[in-house]
DNA sequence: GACCTGCTGCGGATTG
C-alpha cells in the first residue's frame, strides 16, 4: 500500500531541514512511494532494511536522504557510512550523484577502488569522515594493509549500505563481503545498520539472512518494498528452423544460417532508435555484431550496432556506454550480462533476448532494461531450433529450447524469480578469509579465527572439526605456520599471495592476452584461442588481423582488415535451471494452450514439439529405451539432475546429462528405472560421501588449498541436493 | 548450454 497523505508529508518533514531545503532546490514535485517509506523505516526504526523497487525509482536517494539528514552536523573523526557497491563504474556514477546532496550539507564523500589516485585514498586516511563508497575487495585490501587503522578509519561509522544486494547472494564474493563486514563490527565492539538496496529479489528471505545471517542478530531487516506498478510488456517470440537443405544463399552462411535470418530481422526492426540486444555468449555477441555491422557498411548507412562484454577494455565499453546515455544518435548496443544492471544507462526503446535467457530474473532485469517515460517494455526474442527428422533423437525432438524460453516467459508473468542460492558451505572463500585474518591483526589463534569467522561469523556452516583439519593442510601447504604459543602467521608462500594484488579479489580470473591496435587497448582473449602472425580475428564487433604476439608479455598487435574469425571465449557447463522452470515446462508439453506472443514460425515449433513428446509417450513414462541404452526424463533443474547422474555414476552406471534426459549406454529402460529407484530410496543423500567420489572438484580459487573433507563439503553444498523433490513420475 | 566482478605500496624520476 501507498502510504497515505498524511504519512507522505510526515516522511518529509522528518527529513533535515538542509536537506529538505536540497529536494525544493531539486524542484521535485514529489518524493517517490520508496523513498518516503524508506525515509520511515530508516529514521524512525533503529535496525537494518531491504530496500527494493525497479531499476530508476530512486533507491540511491531512498536510502541516502534520510541517511544524510542523520548525518548533517556530526563532526565526529571517522567514516560514518560505508557503501559498498558490486563494480567501480557504478561507485563513480554514485559518486557523482550523492556528490551534489552531499556538497549542500557540507558531508564529504569518498571513493575508493582500484583506479582512485593515491592522494585522494591518502587524504581520507589522514582525515576520515563523512561517506565513504568502496568495493568488497578495495575493502579486503584496507584490512590486509592497514588492519591496526580499521578502527580509526571507522570509529564513527552509522551506517553500512550495500548497492545491488542480489547481484552478491550466493556468490563467492558475497560471502567475502559477509566476512568484511562482521570483521569490521568486530574491531568496533558494535553493530552498525545495514541497509541493502535491490531491484530483483526472489525470496525476502534469503535476502534478509544474507544480509545479517540469522546468528548475528535480534530481529530480521525492515523490507522496503516499491508498490508502484509497472508500464505493462509488448512482448512477441519469434521461432527460427534451421532449413534441412542448405540452399545457395544460407550455404555462405553455413556457420549459422538461422543467425543470419536473425540479423536481417533485427536490422530491419531496430535501426533508427536504441536498442539492447542480450546474445546471452561473448562469441555470439561478436558473431552478431560482426554481421550487423557489415549490413550497415553494405547500405552504406552510418554505423549503429555495436559490441558491449566483459572482454572488451574499458575505454571501448565506455565510449558505447557514453553514446548510449547521451541518446543524440540511433544505437543498438549487443551485449552479454554486462548492460543487465549497475550504472544508469538510461532506459531503451526495446530489449532483444536471442536464445534462452540463463535464467528467470535475468529475463526480469533484461526487461527492466526497455520502457521509457510510461511507455510499455519491449521485448523480443529469438529462439533458434535446430532440424528435427524421424531419426533425431527425443531430446532433441521436442523443441526443448523453444520451451524452457517459453517456461521462463510464463514463470516471468507470473511475477516468479529463482531464488539466490544460499547456505554455501565456501571452503575457497574461507582461506581467502583466514589468511587475511592474519594479516589484519598480525597472527591470530586458531580457536579466535574459528570464533570470529564461523561460530559467530558467516562461515556458520563449518564445524570446529572441519576448521581444524583446514588450518592443518594449510600447515602443510606452506601457506600458514603455527608459533609455539599457538599463534597462527603466515609461512613463506602465504607471506608471498597475501602481498600480491590478485589475493584481494574472491573469485578466480583466467589467463589472458591483452589486445592491442595502434597503442589503443580493445581487450582481453583467452589463452586457449590459437594465435599466430598474419591469422585473423573478429573483435569488438570489428575484422582484424594479427601482426604481432607477444608470448611472454601476453600482448598481440591487430591491425583492420576485410577477413576475420570469430575467437574461442571459456566455454563452460552453462547456467543452472530451477527445478521450477522444469516443472513447467512439462505443463507447457502437456498443455494445448499456444501463448498469444508466439510467431507463426514459434507456433508451429512448438505443436512439432508437442506432437514428439506425444510420439514418445513422455506424457506417460520417463525412460525410453534409445539403441542398446535407454533414456531417462526426471523434470528436474540442473542441479538436481547432476546429483542423480552422480549417484549414478557411483553406481557404476555411466549417465551423461543431455539437456533434459539423462542418457545411459548399454543398459535397459527397466534396468535404469530400478537404478534410479534405488537411488531415490537413498534421500535424504549423504552429499558429501557422494562428492568425494566426484572426478573433479577443484573449481573455486583457494580449492587447491582445501583438504579433502573441506572440498568435498564445499561442492556438495553448490553442486549437489540432499533432497532432491520426487522427480515428476508417470505411472 | 554462461556471464560478470576486482587489485597495494614502494622506489625512483620528474616537476613546481
Amino acid at each position: 500500500m501507498p502510504p497515505s497523505a498524511s504519512e507522505a508529508s510526515s516522511s518529509f518533514a522528518l527529513l533535515h531541514e538542509r536537506v529538505r531545503r536540497w529536494i525544493w532546490d531539486q524542484q521535485w514535485s514529489e518524493l517517490r512511494d520508496v523513498q518516503e517509506l524508506a525515509i520511515q523505516t530508516i529514521l524512525r526504526g533503529d535496525g537494518d532494511a531491504i530496500v527494493t523497487a525497479a531499476t530508476a525509482a530512486g533507491k540511491t536517494e531512498a536510502a541516502f536522504l534520510p541517511i544524510c539528514s542523520t548525518l548533517v552536523g556530526d563532526a565526529a573523526p571517522g567514516v560514518q557510512v560505508l557503501y559498498v557497491g558490486p563494480l567501480k563504474a557504478l561507485i563513480n556514477d554514485q559518486w557523482r550523484r550523492l556528490d551534489g546532496l552531499c556538497e549542500s550539507l557540507e558531508i564529504p564523500v569518498h571513493r575508493w577502488h582500484g583506479d582512485v589516485t593515491m592522494s585522494a585514498r591518502q587524504k581520507l586516511i589522514r582525515d576520515p569522515h563523512g561517506i565513504l563508497l568502496i568495493t568488497p575487495e578495495s575493502l579486503e585490501a584496507l584490512f590486509v594493509r592497514r588492519g591496526s587503522e580499521v578502527g580509526r578509519i571507522f570509529a564513527a561509522l552509522r551506517f553500512v549500505v550495500i548497492d545491488e544486494l542480489h547481484a552478491f547472494i550466493g556468490s563467492e564474493r558475497g560471502m567475502q563481503l559477509q566476512s568484511l563486514l562482521h570483521r569490521l563490527e568486530r574491531v568496533l565492539h558494535r553493530r552498525v545498520r545495514r541497509v541493502g538496496l535491490s531491484a530483483t529479489l526472489g525470496d525476502m528471505t534469503v535476502a534478509a539472512n544474507f544480509l545479517r545471517p540469522p546468528n548475528d542478530r535480534a530481529q530480521a531487516p525492515a523490507i522496503v518494498k516499491s508498490e508502484e506498478a509497472g508500464t505493462g510488456v509488448k512482448l512477441r517470440l519469434y521461432g527460427f528452423r534451421h532449413p534441412l537443405h542448405a540452399d545457395d544463399e544460407t550455404k555462405k552462411e553455413k556457420d549459422d544460417p538461422t543467425l543470419a535470418s536473425i540479423a536481417r530481422h533485427l536490422f530491419e526492426h531496430l535501426r533508427g532508435s536504441n536498442h539492447l540486444v542480450f546474445a546471452n555468449a561473448r562469441g555470439r555477441v561478436e558473431g552478431l555484431t560482426d554481421r550487423l555491422a557489415r549490413m550497415c557498411n553494405e547500405a552504406k548507412l552510418p554505423q549503429e550496432f555495436f559490441a558491449h562484454h566483459g572482454s572488451l577494455s574499458r575505454e571501448l565499453r565506455f565510449e558505447v556506454e557514453d553514446q548510449l546515455k547521451r541518446g543524440e544518435r540511433p544505437l543498438t548496443v549487443i551485449c552479454t550480462s554486462t548492460l543487465e544492471m549497475g550504472i544508469d544507462i538510461g532506459a531503451v526503446k526495446s530489449v532483444a533476448q536471442i536464445g534462452v535467457p540463463p535464467g528467470v530474473a535475468a529475463l526480469r532485469q533484461r526487461l527492466g532494461r526497455s520502457g521509457r517515460r510510461g511507455e510499455p517494455a519491449i521485448l523480443r526474442i529469438y529462439i533458434q531450433e535446430e532440424t528435427v527428422t524421424d531419426r533425431s533423437a527425443p531430446q532433441d525432438a521436442i523443441r526443448a529450447t523453444l520451451v524452457e524460453t517459453i517456461a521462463m516467459v510464463n514463470l516471468m508473468l507470473e511475477k516468479w524469480v529463482e531464488p539466490p542460492l544460499a547456505e554455501l558451505v565456501h571452503g575457497s572463500t574461507l582461506v581467502q578469509q583466514l589468511l587475511s585474518l592474519i594479516a589484519q591483526y598480525g597472527g591470530i589463534t586458531a580457536a579466535d579465527a574459528y570464533a570470529l569467522l564461523c561460530a559467530s561469523g558467516p562461515f556458520r556452516h563449518v564445524p570446529r572439526a572441519m576448521f581444524t583439519s583446514l588450518v592443518e593442510q594449510l600447515e602443510t601447504r606452506e601457506l600458514i605456520r603455527r608459533e609455539r604459543d599457538g599463534l597462527l602467521l603466515h609461512d613463506e608462500k602465504g607471506e608471498k599471495v597475501v602481498n600480491h594484488h590478485d589475493f584481494y579479489s574472491a573469485f578466480k580470473s583466467p589467463d589472458e592476452y591483452r589486445l592491442v591496435s595502434g597503442g589503443r587497448q580493445l581487450g582481453t582473449l583467452p589463452i586457449v584461442n590459437p594465435v599466430s602472425e598474419g591469422s585473423f580475428l573478429i573483435f569488438a564487433g570489428r575484422r582484424w588481423r594479427i601482426v604481432a604476439v607477444d608470448a611472454e608479455k601476453r600482448v598481440i598487435d591487430l591491425v583492420p582488415s576485410a577477413a576475420g574469425r570469430l575467437p574461442i571465449f571459456d566455454p563452460s557447463d552453462g547456467p543452472d535451471v530451477h527445478d521450477r522452470v522444469r516443472r513447467e515446462m512439462l505443463a507447457i508439453y502437456t498443455s494445448d494452450d499456444t501463448p498469444v506472443y508466439l510467431d507463426a514460425e514459434a507456433a508451429d515449433l512448438l505443436h512439432e514439439g508437442r506432437r514428439n513428446f506425444a510420439r514418445f509417450a513422455l506424457a506417460n513414462t520417463n525412460f525410453i529405451a534409445r539403441g542398446d541404452g535407454a533414456l531417462y526424463f526426471p523434470w528436474y533443474g540442473t542441479r538436481a539432475m547432476n546429483t542423480l547422474a552422480q549417484q549414478l555414476a557411483a553406481r557404476e552406471i555411466k549417465v551423461s546429462m543431455e539437456g533434459l534426459a539423462l542418457v545411459a549406454l548399454h543398459i535397459t529402460p527397466d534396468a535404469l528405472r530400478d537404478a534410479v529407484d534405488a537411488c531415490e530410496r537413498e534421500r535424504p543423500i549423504d552429499t558429501i560421501a557422494l562428492a568425494a567420489k566426484v572426478k573433479n572438484t577443484l573449481e573455486e580459487k583457494w580449492d587447491w588449498a582445501l583438504d579433502d573433507a573441506t572440498r568435498f563439503a564445499s561442492y556438495a553444498s553448490r553442486k549437489l541436493e540432499r533432497n532432491p523433490m520426487p522427480s515428476a513420475r508417470a505411472r
